[in-house]
This record gives structure tokens, C-alpha cells and sequence, in this order.
DNA sequence: AGGCGACTACAACGATCGTTGTATCTTCTG
DNA sequence: CAGAAGATACAACGATCGTTGTAGTCGCCT
């Protein structure tokens, strides 16, 4: 939003020094701090000093100070991992594709593998996510909102329509809410792994969390499997 | 665990002034002002205030200062919160009395209705555990482990245990794991509500978050009921 | 009454932190 | 080369906060 022009030829688009761009720079290591310490405990000389950064270009990027700073991350943060998310989603489980009635535990499984692991990969995400949720009372509601709709919500409705085509198909029941069948399946696969593992800050043996993915999925097939 | 020593004749159980004890009404400040702020965030100043206390007289009572203060109302609270639960546990899922198996689905429903009426009662506690999980890193190992401990885990045991005794008499299958059965209802209960309302912080309407819980039950019916 | 123990008000300290201004430096562009 | 734009180092400010010491107040017990 800030700094590049409209007509700009090619000179912001090259980071200016041999280094990386320092926006970005900034922006990876506030991800990491605030996720790490959270809103207050982060500091921004921590930040600056994560980013090889002075403070001064910190406020020069953001005038907004460490407010605007924590905005922008989350909602950079939220849009990177949906991505991945939804990426990992149409992978396993592509409405366009719908899988043999004897692949569908197999193709839940591995989507929900896929997930365990985006979990750990973007753990600081996830922590940013904790804190937020920790912090909610002290987050404007408009900045909560612009965070859930870039991020989970669209997940989760993508998520539900996926599951609405499983349900057209016949190979599982819905039992009337695609959306409900949506997030009993994410609760199912991530609820016990994320409160067991403290979402991600000590980590599970992997073996443990297999068995805990496999277990949620089996329980959702229980559930809502066509076949019963 | 202070206070009530062995054998003290009447003295520190009047409280001294007209007033309550100056340290129950700090811990449950303390618990208030931590549930809203978190640790960093949360000041001795404003729990203070919210005690009618002066910041002296805390560190009288506390040593440690906010560190041991924190330490203290965790252990508390979470101790309060697993008796209520396990006093609602025990009230509709007796393992001495279990329910006649066409009123599994009834006494079930109850059962997860009055935890989540806890889940808004007790706000102030759940804010904390959302807190706990969002600073876990900087949170002593020891501490976390004797709050789970404390709390969550006895929880988790005892709804274990009540699993296991439905599933002897028949009236559930727990497929192999009683824990695993437990764990997955009360994620089937929860999970929804806790992320949709942010933890309590914005409640959604009763009759939302009874179409929730009962979803929740039924689906779990249908993954554990013996009759499928 | 006298003394003791708990509570309080008040001031002060050192530390951390967000933020800003300024002067200097580096690197790219024309 | 000159100039511009971004980045840096450095110092300083005001504010908040944890913590401690001190002196004083209030109510209870003997």
C-alpha cells in the first residue's frame, strides 16, 4: 500500500541492495517474534535485530508503529497459510475428481497428514494464531473479522463444499449440514494433536501423531461414512 | 495450598478486618485481571485495584511476586474448574449408574449442555488456559506440567473411565480405546463452540450453540454407538 | 490501654520499551 | 561524478511497570 507509485519503471521492483528486501525481511521476523511472544512481550528492537534491520526503517515501512507492524503480519501470515492450505486440500481431496469409494479413507488420511505437518512447518503461524485468540479481547473486532475471512473461514467453506461433494456422490452422509460434516472432520483430525503438543511448540513423535490423525479419521468415516 | 495450616486454633480462618480475606480477593482479581490481559499485559497495579488492595500487601502475600502469583492462580483456578466439571461428569454419567441405552443420547446432551454453560461461567479461567497455550514457551515446563496435571488431564482420565464403563455395559463400542473416545467427544463438543465464540469472549446465541452441541453429540453417536 | 499484626498510602528506584529526530553512510541512477 | 533514496547508528524522550522501603492507620486480642 505504501511507497510504490503508480508509475514506477523498474526501481522498486529490484531490492535495492544486494540483500533481500528489507520489507520482507521485516515482515518474516515479526511473524516469527510476535508469534514466539505475543503481542506485548514482543519488542521491536527484537524484531529489528531479527530482521538486520534498524528500528528507524521498521517505522520508515510501517508509521504505523508496532500496531500497524501486527496487523500487517497476521494478515500476511493468515493468507500465506490458507494458501498452502487449500492447496494441500484440492491435492487430496479435488471436487472435480471425487475418489473411488475404496480410496476415501486413504485420501482423508493423507490430507490429514498433510495438515498435521503444515502445523509444525508454519509453526510460528500457528502461535501468531494462539495469541490471537489469547488477545481477542484486546484485538479490534474489524481486524478479527479481516483476519477470519482471509484465513479459516474461507478454508472452512472450502472444506465444506468439498465435503458437499463427497455427500453428492454418495460416498459419505452429510447428514444435512456439509458445513457441520466440515468441521467435525478438522476437530476430529487436529483437536487432540494441537492441545497435546501445546499446537506445535513440543512437537509429538511422529508415530503418536499418526496415530492420532488415523484415529480421527476412522471416527469421522464412523460418523459420517455413507456405508455406516 | 497457604493459609490453612494444621493446626491453627481460629485465627487466620476469621478474616481479619469486616472485610473478605484480602488473599482470596486477590487471587480471584488476580484471575480475573490475567484471564483478560495475559501475564505480560496484566499490571500488580490494576490487580490491586480490582482487590480494593494495596500493591504492597500482594507482595506480602506473594513473595515471588507476579511470577508466583501467576503460578498460584493457575493451580487455583484450574483446580475449581475440574471439580465443577467432574461434579457435571458425575451428575449425568455416573459409571455406578449407567443410563438405560434409549437415554444415552439424552443424558449425553446434558452432559456437554452443562459443560459449555461452564465454558461461559468460568470465562475468566478459560481466557487463562488460553493464555497458558499461547505463552506455553515461556512457561516453565514444571508449571505446565502441574496444571495439566491439576486439571485438564483429570479431566480427561475420568471422562476416560466413563467411556470405558458405557462401553462395558454395551452400550457404546470405544473401539479399542476408551481415551481415544473420550478425547473425541469432547472435541466434538467443543471444538466448534470455543472457536466460533472465541473462547466465550464473544458468546454466540443459546439456541447456536445448542444446534452445535447436540451436532456434535449425534455425530458422536454415530461413531461410538454400539448400534451404529 | 497497650501492643501486635495486617493493611495502606506514598515515594522512589531501575529497567524496559515505543517512538522520534538527526546526522551519517551506502548503493543505485542519471 | 552528483544526487537521491533507502538504511543505519545513536541519543533522547516519556511512559509504564515490577519491586522495595518507610511511615502511618485500623482493628483485634490479652
Amino acid at each position: 500500500m505504501t511507497g510504490m507509485g503508480s508509475e514506477d519503471k523498474t526501481r522498486t521492483a529490484q531490492p535495492r541492495r544486494g540483500r533481500v528486501d528489507k520489507a520482507t525481511a521485516i515482515v518474516q521476523a515479526a511473524c516469527e517474534v510476535f508469534g514466539r511472544d505475543g503481542y506485548s512481550r514482543a519488542s521491536i528492537d527484537t524484531i529489528a535485530a531479527e530482521a538486520r534491520a534498524s528500528t528507524r526503517t521498521i517505522y520508515n515501512h510501517f508509521p504505523g508503529g508496532k500496531e500497524e507492524l501486527f496487523r500487517s503480519i497476521v494478515q500476511w501470515s493468515a493468507e500465506r497459510v490458507r494458501d498452502e492450505q487449500l492447496a494441500q486440500l484440492r491435492r487430496y481431496l479435488d471436487p472435480e475428481r471425487p475418489p473411488h469409494p475404496d480410496d476415501l479413507e486413504r485420501d482423508l488420511l493423507a490430507l490429514a497428514r498433510a495438515w498435521v505437518v503444515l502445523i509444525t512447518d508454519f509453526r510460528y503461524h500457528f502461535s501468531l494464531v494462539r495469541h490471537i485468540y489469547a488477545e481477542a479481547g484486546h484485538i479490534p473486532a474489524e481486524v478479527l473479522d479481516a483476519w477470519q475471512e482471509a484465513g479459516p473461514r474461507v478454508v472452512g467453506r472450502e472444506v465444506a463444499s468439498a465435503m458437499a461433494a463427497l455427500g453428492d456422490r454418495g460416498l459419505i452422509d452429510v447428514h444435512g449440514s456439509p458445513a457441520q460434516a466440515a468441521a467435525h472432520f478438522m476437530a476430529l483430525i487436529s483437536t487432540e494433536i494441537t492441545q497435546r503438543s501445546y499446537w506445535g511448540v513440543r512437537p509429538l513423535p511422529p508415530e503418536e501423531a499418526d496415530r492420532l490423525t488415523s484415529a480421527g479419521v476412522r471416527a469421522f468415516l464412523r460418523a459420517y461414512g455413507s456405508a455406516g
